[in-house]
DNA sequence: ATCAAAAATAGAAACGTTTCCACGAAACCT
DNA sequence: AGGTTTCGTGGAAACGTTTCTATTTTTGAT
């Protein structure tokens, strides 16, 4: 195994090799136009020879910078977060950033030292979507923070850059497809009211019934925490009870395995007993028996957008205020929806 | 927008206010048992005071590593991928480690650069999962490499740690089964020879007709590439074919989604009109309409022992030969196949 | 050919840390 | 009490780049 034993070559070995001066060599590299062609020639030589590449902990030292971005979310396994990932990925290393991808597991904990270790010359910026917009430790460390970030599809009071989704308008259109079917007992399992999904859904589905001056289901609204298990546990409960809803929203792609599981261990068919209605593309979403009828984002562009408010406080944007850009949701038609004779 | 604008204490800063040498502020940190009590005292009540921290850049510099190891994929919106992450990330970051992720999307010229990249400073170690074991821009950038590096699931020539698993003895059971339930008409559809799953599942395909004195039905054998479009494509063919399969292996979690679509979009009914085995838990394979038989693996122990290969790698471990560790399969009873009447 | 201006280069300082070496002080032995 | 270790610390070198200043070379105008 020839483990390339010999230490890797210098920007001094070129100097020496081409006969020209360090300063020369870094800007052969850096500044191409500031050198004698025939100077870089010979210095383009002496590079090949020895096989010479800069060393990047050397240039993050000197430069300050480290053309590195950190993304910090709670599960990678969501597709919804690594198909942001992919977005963001493709926009930032096109600008010569490669990012580091920490997995919180949704530990406030884990946040916070990773946000800690981040900024202390591991990376340029920061993008992540936090657990919970209400952690202590974890605002007290962003509040700190002295590297830019944007935030993804969370709201806190601080002066920070955000990318969002019109989570509260998807939602009622939704419900109102639903009502407009004869629904009245619509169920709504989605997130708590200490992530801005779960508080702008709520209010979207209360501004449908609102809107067509039905009362509110309160006994069916189940907005705590976006988690499989949570799904699976409400819609357990909900199928079971007394007065079973005609319709589910599952709003969130891991509530919707939840839910999914739930309605297959108790052998409920849709659209047939109840409806359903799900949040985002997954293959679960497109391929279970049908496709279902969902509340769908363009997450790419969620993830490039971020990478460019970034990319532009890194650069030009330095100082500019933060910007919050929202973006739409649309309904689309699955087969997880039948009317019912009111 | 208070953007912490002065300047980061260094540890001159800190030296200075607690009146000691650099030096010893670098042991108080490092080595502190290297330090007199009432030292260490005076330098932990400057940190503070100044709320210093090392600038890793200058860290990663002088010590000539970055504590960072790369992970590269084609995808990370694969679970298996990111399932295997999460496991590595866990691991590693236990040993103060953390992750570059690069996307390669499956493009040589991509995963090349990454590698490239990655050994001049960015990364101490590599774990990848790279797209062809016969791309040569690929394979040259691996010889040369002069960080240690595992692979995931590939098999070269070169002198390089793997975590492996036993796709052949896991193909062999999953097709003895659907034998014995008396299917003959299998198709197999799968990854292409220039990656080790292709060739493995396709040997253990084979192994099960021989171990049963059965001919092969070669015109159902479907081994090229391990994408949901060629999934799709190859099953609708087959569903549409003169003489249809009985059974069909899936064997990929992209092979699955395209192979579902073309039983939705056929209207054909699993494992009423055929019978279905997929690989590897994914929410489709736990809950399309039920669960589907499937080979199964712990992807986590595999991200695990990488992790574990590598992080011996980068200690004890540095001049040890190569290891390839394999894992086995094991086969899940699900809901998908039925037998039928030889 | 001469001089001034512009361009290219050499050389050294700087980035913030770790680590090596040397030295003085304390601790241990006899 | 004297000599030898051990311990703790200060100070400087080193890591490999980039960048600044000063100097040399080239260019262009006369």
């Amino acid at each position: 195994m020839t483990k390339g034993r010999a230490k890797p070559a210098t920007i001094r070995d070129v100097a020496r090799v081409s006969g020209v001066s360090v300063g020369t060599v870094s800007r052969s590299l850096n500044a191409p136009d500031s050198v004698r062609s025939a100077t870089l020639a010979k210095v383009r030589a002496a590079i090949e020879e020895l096989g010479f590449q800069p060393d990047s902990r050397a240039q993050n030292m000197r430069r300050r910078s480290t053309l590195t971005v950190g993304f910090v979310v709670d599960d990678i396994a969501n597709p919804l977060h690594a198909t942001t990932f992919k977005a963001a990925d493709a926009e930032l290393r096109e600008h010569g950033f490669s990012l580091y991808l920490v997995n919180t597991s949704g530990r406030a904990r884990e946040e916070a030292d990773a946000i800690d270790m981040m900024q202390h010359g591991r990376a340029d910026g920061l993008i992540m979507t936090i657990n919970s917009e209400r952690d202590p430790t974890t605002l007290k460390r962003l509040a700190a923070l002295r590297i830019p970030s944007v935030l993804l599809d969370r709201e806190i009071s601080l002066d920070v850059d955000a990318v969002l989704t019109d989570h509260a308008v998807g939602m009622t259109q939704a419900t109102e497809h639903l009502i407009d079917l004869g629904h009245r007992r619509i169920a709504l399992i989605t997130g708590g009211p200490d992530i801005r999904p779960g508080r702008e859904r709520v209010r979207g589905f209360l501004e449908a019934f609102r809107k067509r001056g039905l009362p509110v289901p309160q006994d069916l609204l189940r907005a705590n925490n976006l988690s499989a298990d949570y799904g699976f546990r409400e819609a357990s409960a909900l199928l079971q009870g007394r007065e079973r809803p005609t319709a589910i929203i599952a709003a969130g792609n891991r509530t919707l395995t939840g839910v999914l599981r739930a309605i297959q261990q108790q052998g409920v068919s849709v659209p047939g007993d109840v409806s359903l209605i799900a949040c985002d593309q997954t293959d679960l979403a497109r391929l279970y028996p049908g496709p279902i009828t969902l509340i769908d984002r363009d997450i790419e562009e969620i993830g490039r957008t971020a990478a460019q408010l970034l990319l532009d406080r890194l650069g030009e944007g330095r100082d500019r205020p933060a910007q919050r850009i929202s973006f739409p949701t649309r309904l689309i038609l699955g087969g997880s929806c039948a009317a019912v004779g009111r």
